[in-house]
RNA sequence: GGAGAGAUACCCGAGUGGCCAAAGGGAGCAGACUGUAAAUCUGCCGGCUAUGCCUUCGGAGGUUCAAAUCCUCCUCUCUCCA
């Protein structure tokens, strides 16, 4: 039923930045392999960010070869620490979402998961099922099994501690609680953002405490965004949502620069790992253009929450506009009822449709020759366009159709 | 509780009465070159149908012909002492 031990370890490998502690790790592959028992794996999940992005699914994706690899993957969200507020990474207090916001979150968040998770392989738990009903007794007994000190252990407590940077009590409770949730599920590996290392290290020494073995710790990198530096996030622009048109995904990866590529192969692609090696290979002696790899990332990504069918559309589209300095095939139309006897000024027709935010902008453009009208250059921002149907081209990806509105 | 320092455009950061819509850098956008890559060069980078007008330098008042700059109060942040 399952794979060998050791293969099964370098696919858990791959892409993770550290295993903690690996032999451990091993060894309870191995037992899991005599006794044909899979492993209870725990991924836990903050209901604050509805939208998922490639940068979430870094951990999905090595949820996901747990599954196939026959495991047990539990999808935890943290539906009750949601509502305190995870400080990790930040040096301010994050506010605390309310019942109802974690609520919807939650939902929105498990829509977009089973586009890379199996349903049928999924365990979806809540932590409010236990943590609702915890009296303040046990949740200070709770408290009691761990030390300030080894609180401190943890970088941005200690900094924020020695810079006298407030430290709420209740941010304690945080990895406290992550923890625990690792002690009731009995969780045999927990996987993790680099950032949640010491969260899930909680886990291990509560598991401890409570007489359990363990939990083995498989740490993922977090991803850079498009800049290539940043982590990818909704709020730095950086981001490819998995939720974006197929054409999107497939245009934002093309736009990733080669170094990040590669990244973005080992970490998001599911070409195998000597696959990938020799892509790498080919890439490095000139056998392969770097930009066929690309596309052939861009259509693995496109396919994977879109399908086959609407990615190679993308792609097409993509060569069409780009390669072929044509058109995409639906162009936002803007349609004018009363056209100005004297022709329209472009400006205001840019800004109105939202393809700038300003008409300042839209002249900067226009003077600077990045706006076409039917493939030729519109180089005064004062002159009128005439009554008719065409089509505008505004820097390198954005179009507009301007015509008569109908009848 | 006491003593200081600070808050400038998306970010960092200069500016201590007019020449300031505010230096410089980063990010971003655009053009050239390309592979919507990198690197490089160039231009732009508050708003407004604009040789002008309007709104901006933490907030509210005040002084002045004129304030980011001076005064008063307020809010917030930081550093040090207890």
């Amino acid at each position: 039923m399952f794979l060998p031990p050791d293969e099964q370890l370098a696919i858990i490998k791959r892409g993770a930045t550290e295993i903690l502690v690996e032999d451990e790790l091993a060894a309870k592959l191995r037992a899991s392999y005599e006794k044909n028992t899979p492993l209870r794996i725990k991924a836990g999940f903050d209901p604050t960010a509805p939208d998922i992005h490639l940068g979430h699914t870094v951990l999905l994706e090595q949820m996901r070869r747990f599954q196939e690899l026959g495991h047990h993957t539990i999808f935890l969200i943290g539906d009750f620490t949601g509502m305190i507020g995870d400080p990790t990474g930040r040096n301010e207090t994050r506010p605390p979402l309310t019942r109802d916001e974690v609520l919807a979150n939650a939902e929105t968040y498990k829509a977009q998961v089973f586009k890379i998770l199996d349903p049928e392989k999924t365990e979806v738990v809540f932590n409010s099922r236990w943590m609702n009903g915890m009296t303040a007794v046990e949740l200070i007994r709770l408290a009691g099994r761990y030390t300030v000190a080894r609180m401190l252990e943890r970088e941005d407590f200690k900094t924020r501690f020695q810079s006298q940077t407030a430290i709420g009590i209740h941010e304690f409770m945080y990895p406290l609680i992550q923890g625990y949730d690792s002690v009731v599920l009995k969780a045999d590996v927990e996987l993790g953002g680099t950032d949640q290392r010491f969260n899930l290290i909680v886990g291990r020494e509560l598991q401890k405490e409570f007489g359990q073995r363990p939990q083995s710790l498989v740490f993922m990198p977090l991803l850079e965004g498009l800049d290539g530096v940043k982590k990818m996030s909704k709020s730095l622009g950086n981001y490819i949502g998995i939720s974006e048109p197929a054409r999107e995904i497939y245009g934002k990866t093309m736009s990733a620069s080669d170094d990040l590529m590669i990244r973005y192969y080992q970490l998001l692609s599911r070409l195998s790992l000597s696959e990938f090696e020799d892509m790498k290979r080919a890439m490095a002696s000139g056998a392969l253009n770097p930009k066929k790899a690309k596309e052939a990332l861009a259509l693995e990504l496109a396919a994977r929450f879109h399908g086959e069918e609407a990615a190679a559309a993308a792609k097409e589209e993509f060569e069409s506009v780009f390669a072929q300095k044509g058109a995409p095939d639906d162009v936002q139309v803007f349609e004018v009822s009363d056209w100005p006897a004297d022709g329209l000024w472009l400006p205001g027709v840019l800004r109105e449709t939202g393809i700038v935010k300003s008409s300042g902008e839209a002249i900067r453009l226009i003077k600077q020759g990045a706006v076409k009208i039917d493939d030729k250059v519109w180089a005064s921002p004062d002159e009128k366009l005439q009554r008719g149907s065409v089509l505008l081209k505004a820097g390198k990806r954005r179009f507009l159709r301007i015509a008569p509105a109908a009848g």
